[in-house]
RNA sequence: GCGCCGUUGGUGAAGUGGUUAACACGCUGGUUUGUGGCACCAGUAUGCAAGAGUUCGAUCCUCUUACGACGCCCCA
């Protein structure tokens, strides 16, 4: 037995459609925001994500596939999608556009890692990235982008968590004062975090063994050892978050893993029970010092990246109820080969027509036909008769009310037209989105007949 | 990379060192040769993740591998 590989998945049935449908809503909110789609290829060279440079050195053993390939060079499935929009940022010369560039993508990354919950091999991620400037508006527009697209989405339980490192300068400082604060208390770290005073000590603020302990609580905040002008330009992210109407928390402890970051950092979180030890549905930050390292010119940047999976599972959750179609609409059934010609025919006529039929395939009995129909939750079937249709009639019934009408063959597209097109709204109920009435971005049936 | 627990039909699962692997759901057919969802009857794993070992004999014991769940590391 071929199996799949470890961490990957298969998405397919209604699970494939809550993926879709997700799609749709973050390229109708990323139009609206006129930031443009970009693809990147999901292979680079191994150097993009392995520069090891800076101030820690545990960035090359960051865990990711790596290969070589038949000409002999380094590859590596790209585990994030930052580091790809920069490269080809600076390898299309876009620092010549219009700045700032508006970009977001939306695909697959892989990380060679254990699986665990809300941790796959390979995962699918969407962000968006403003190349080319540092105003703060920048850092609030991103943060509330993202929030708007979660509340789109139906999500409601969600959590912002911002933070600002500084400019390096300031972000240097602190962390030799987080040294020199934890080295007296060296006995009482954790192991973990022994070993991260010397590679990474801002992540032991991260620390899951020690996060409750006193040393860390007391722990220098970064927001003490922003300079003058550091601190002004987080108060002015603050002030347009508040113009933006998103609701915010400054947490210290967000400090994100890579040491490009600066300034604005942010995570978002969903609030939600059985989510486990991975809550964060997104994150970013600012990162005014990659575009230089990656060898383009000193361009600011700001971005944002969340993991579509999680968000799913953050949708199930918290049983958000999503416009995803299920039915169809008319389903044919049939006994002789003269009706399964029709069904075939008369399938295709109203498929073109507009609207969704399915019929039988494998010949089975009706009982199982109408065993089907309901599998498929028709609204309508019609069991084809070889005279019915020599008479140029067909019986259609409702599938819920039992109720059958006995019409003109020619009359079919006129009869469904107006039975299943005046019927969405006792259908589907009141829209229940916090979007509707407010945005034409909304996918929501109610919607979509107004916009009709 | 480390730790811990798992893997039995389409699904949920029971079970045992010894020739037919429960039960339920589902599915298919029939009772009812063309208007169903109920009921009843029948069928539905040459098979217990894969490989190797122990044994007269392994789904069951041992080992290895693969995959799954959860946690650590890492976190983009």
């Amino acid at each position: 037995m071929i199996q799949r590989q470890k961490g990957c998945n298969d998405i397919y049935g209604r699970e494939a459609k809550i993926w879709k449908y997700i799609d749709s809503v973050i390229d109708a909110v990323m139009e609206k925001y006129n930031y443009t789609y970009i693809r990147t290829p999901l292979i680079e060279a191994t150097e993009l994500f392995h520069r090891g440079i800076g101030e820690s050195t545990d960035i090359v053993t960051k865990e990711t596939y790596d290969f070589v390939d038949r000409g002999g060079r380094n590859i590596t499935l790209r585990p994030e999608g930052t580091a790809g929009v920069v490269r080809s940022f600076i390898e299309n010369k876009m620092y010549g556009d219009n700045l700032p560039v508006k970009v977001y993508y939306n695909g697959t990354m892989y990380r060679y890692e254990r699986p665990q919950s809300g941790r796959d091999r390979e995962l699918t991620q969407f962000g968006m990235e403003i190349l080319g400037s540092d105003d703060p508006l920048c850092d609030a527009e991103i943060i509330s982008l993202a929030v708007n697209i979660y509340k789109m989405l139906g999500l409601k339980e969600i959590k912002v968590n911002i933070n600002s490192l500084g400019d390096n300068a300031s972000r240097l400082k602190y962390r030799e004062e987080l040294v020199k604060y934890f080295k007296p208390h060296m006995d009482e770290l954790c192991s973990d975090c022994k070993e991260r005073l010397e590679k990474n000590p801002l992540r032991i603020l991260d620390c899951k063994v020690d996060c409750d302990s006193d040393i860390i609580k007391n722990a220098p905040k970064t927001l003490n050892f922003l300079n003058e002008e550091s601190r002004d330009r987080f108060e002015k992210v603050q002030e347009y978050l508040d113009v933006l109407e998103v609701k915010y928390e400054i947490n210290p402890n967000i400090v994100r893993g890579l040491d490009y970051y600066n300034h604005t950092v942010f995570e978002i979180e969903a609030k939600v029970d059985g989510f486990g030890a991975n809550n964060v549905l997104g994150g970013g930050g600012r990162y005014n010092g990659l575009c230089k390292e990656l060898g383009g010119p000193d361009t600011p940047c700001i971005g944002f990246a969340c993991g579509i999976g999680r968000l799913v599972t953050a949708l199930e959750l918290e049983k958000v109820s999503l416009p995803i179609v299920e039915d169809v609409d008319l389903f044919l059934l049939y006994v002789n080969e003269e009706e399964k010609n029709y069904a075939a025919y008369l399938s295709q006529e109203l498929r073109l027509a507009g609207f969704i039929v399915d019929t039988e395939y494998n010949n089975r009995s009706l009982k199982a036909q109408f065993k089907q129909a309901d599998r498929l939750n028709a609204k309508y079937i019609a069991v084809l008769n070889s005279e019915d249709i020599n008479n140029n009639e067909i019986k259609i019934k409702n599938n819920k009310t039992k109720e059958e009408d006995i019409i003109s063959l020619d009359a079919i597209i006129y009869y469904l037209d107006e039975k299943i097109n005046t019927n969405i709204e006792e259908d589907y109920g009141e829209c229940s989105h916090e979007c509707c009435g407010n945005h034409d971005g909304c996918k929501c049936h109610n919607h979509e007949e107004e916009d009709l």
